[in-house]
DNA sequence: TATGAATGAGAATTCATTCAT
DNA sequence: AATGAATGAATTCTCATTCAT
């Protein structure tokens, strides 16, 4: 008689991930400092103890979940910037780049609401970025070095005060499409792509 | 047995003030959670108590502070407003509206950084921006409708869209000029009105 | 002409009595350890710093709470006490007596009731009654004395015990009175009366 | 770092059972207000954030201290109401239910001084009795509803006044005998008994 | 007399973390 | 891996009281 019964049914990464979820809902909610452990744990339906088991502190928990995302997310990026090829040689056209780069970034920040809102927030606090922002920096100063690219590509006057306008309007509509579940992404985008075949063409 | 050992030393300033910008500073630095009443209190240079005796908890202080600033604010806004003549009849172009306004957008974030820079991190926090919330959804949505009529004005085909467009740059290079003290504020005021008067001209 | 307004209206003794008033419905509400200073200067509609004009400090304005009562009872007392004779050669008869005392203990306390409401809490906690104790055992000892002389007078069996009998019916039965607003205070003490009219008549 | 010092010397009654131990006796010695929760902790020896891993709060501590008591009481009373037999067609005389009775408030009372002691003071005190009363009308009706029984067996004239009267006798008395260690418990029960025995008689 | 700003101590409660089991 | 009891420090807020005006 073979065994039927479901298996064990390995809760190991389970549980680490259920408190991840928990404290990432919550971060997103209330604020890094604005949630406790107690909270996090309660969230996850476990123990306190049990997150220590799994992480060493409240910090080491915050930067799991950005280590998380940031292995997906550069992943994403090199394969857009592979495909664009914002390398010299590329084949595409700055448009072109410009319009994979704007779907990327969206795509990205749709993709993990509660992070990139967390994200946002912490941003502002001088006290908590210096945790993240290593891990971050490399991320913006990839779209940073691609929207120059794309800017010179374009072959504008002033290609590093237009890489900056780009990056405010993007980095701008991408907080309004994190805190605006039905943000218009797609006419926005669109929008702006006109707004740039036009300076081409002219 | 209170009160022995201070000594009364009128400062001019008054300790409501001093508490208020004491406030700011720390929750610009630490987020709001992450700032203790003690450590506003010391920073001010006063007792804890006093806190409570200029303000009911320390959500009225962080209310306060923004009532402050808007009631500022509204002021330069409405005379923004009326100056530029948003409404019917305008003796301004559109192009002059979106230059008055990118100035006074970046004069008011500049002029209290650490003010936006909290405000920046707490609209990201639901838990926390409920607060604020209804102070501030005035400054937005006057903002917003500002930008509409320029882009009723300027004959462009999705208002809408193009509104979004503009707002989340001007958002997007607010954060950035408060986040970044050197930004090129005027440059990218420069950039920007080119790219629409170049539009107008197309 | 001759000064028509209104005399200046001395507000001397009327802030103290304020003060009193709102002291002991407080004390009466929540207790004196559970009534705040500042609340009771709040219900007095005067500043917290004004109360300790007029009183020492909070004991102080508790003591005087007790003081006052028992001046006009002490009168009450005495009084009743003359008028029945408790001492020896008195006209009156041990049922009289006991009339009297009850009238008098039930108008007593129905007649502030606040004050005794308050008395009753405090007489079970130690660490507080030990500051009234020695103002109310007058009245106690008087009240006890008087039962006492009453049950002699009865000439029953056990006058000691007896005595204790009926203190414990008249506490109680002015404590009831006390907390239920529409207690039979006349029935009551017809029943008891009653009780020992028959007594006598066995 | 916590945790570092205390040994771990487990103690036969549980850290729960030592804090209801400390905050009994503090809140008769010092009332519910008058008793800081650090004093709780201090009592029982430990420290004051175990206090919050067994109970809610303050208060919680405080009704945890009622049921568990009357719990205990409430077998008592039945037993007491099922061997005396108040129901119609009893054995037991009016008397002998009587007299069941008064020994079971007083065993009750005298059994657990400090929580009546309280239980007495916080009956004053609106405030707290609110949190109390739900608990304790059980008890209090279930004595009445014994007592008017026992006056309409005893076929008295006002059976409603009487039970009162009698209500009034045994709650002034348990309270001293709260109050005074060595009070006469069985002389004041006979006393009362022989009252109405001669009653009968008469 | 009357106020209100001011204070230091203390209130209740929560926190992040540890550890024996 | 998982729990829950336990802790000491910290948090927000209240307290009774003082004092210059």
């Amino acid at each position: 008689m073979p065994n039927t019964s479901a298996p064990p049914e390995r809760t190991d990464t389970t549980r680490r991930e259920q408190l991840l979820k928990g404290a990432l809902e919550l971060f997103a909610e209330r604020g890094y400092a604005g949630t406790s452990v107690k909270a996090i744990a309660q969230r996850a339906g476990v123990s306190q103890g049990l997150l220590y088991v799994h992480f060493d502190d409240k910090e080491a928990l915050l930067r799991a979940l950005f280590e998380r995302e940031l292995r997906d997310v550069q992943g994403t990026l090199d394969a857009n910037a592979a495909a664009t090829g914002t390398e010299a040689g590329s084949s595409t056209t700055g448009l072109g780049a410009l319009e994979a780069l704007l779907r990327a970034a969206f795509g990205v920040v749709t993709g993990n609401r509660d992070l990139w809102q967390l994200s946002y927030a912490l941003r502002f606090q001088p006290a908590v970025w210096g945790l993240l922002e290593p891990l971050m920096s490399v991320w913006t100063a990839s779209i940073r070095g691609q929207l120059e690219g794309v800017c010179i590509d374009m072959k504008l006057t002033h290609p590093e005060l237009e890489a900056r306008l780009l990056f405010a309007t993007i980095d701008g509509a991408c907080q309004h499409a994190v805190l605006e579940s039905d943000y218009p992404v797609e006419g926005v985008i669109g929008t702006l792509l006109e707004r740039y075949r036009q300076l081409g063409a002219a």
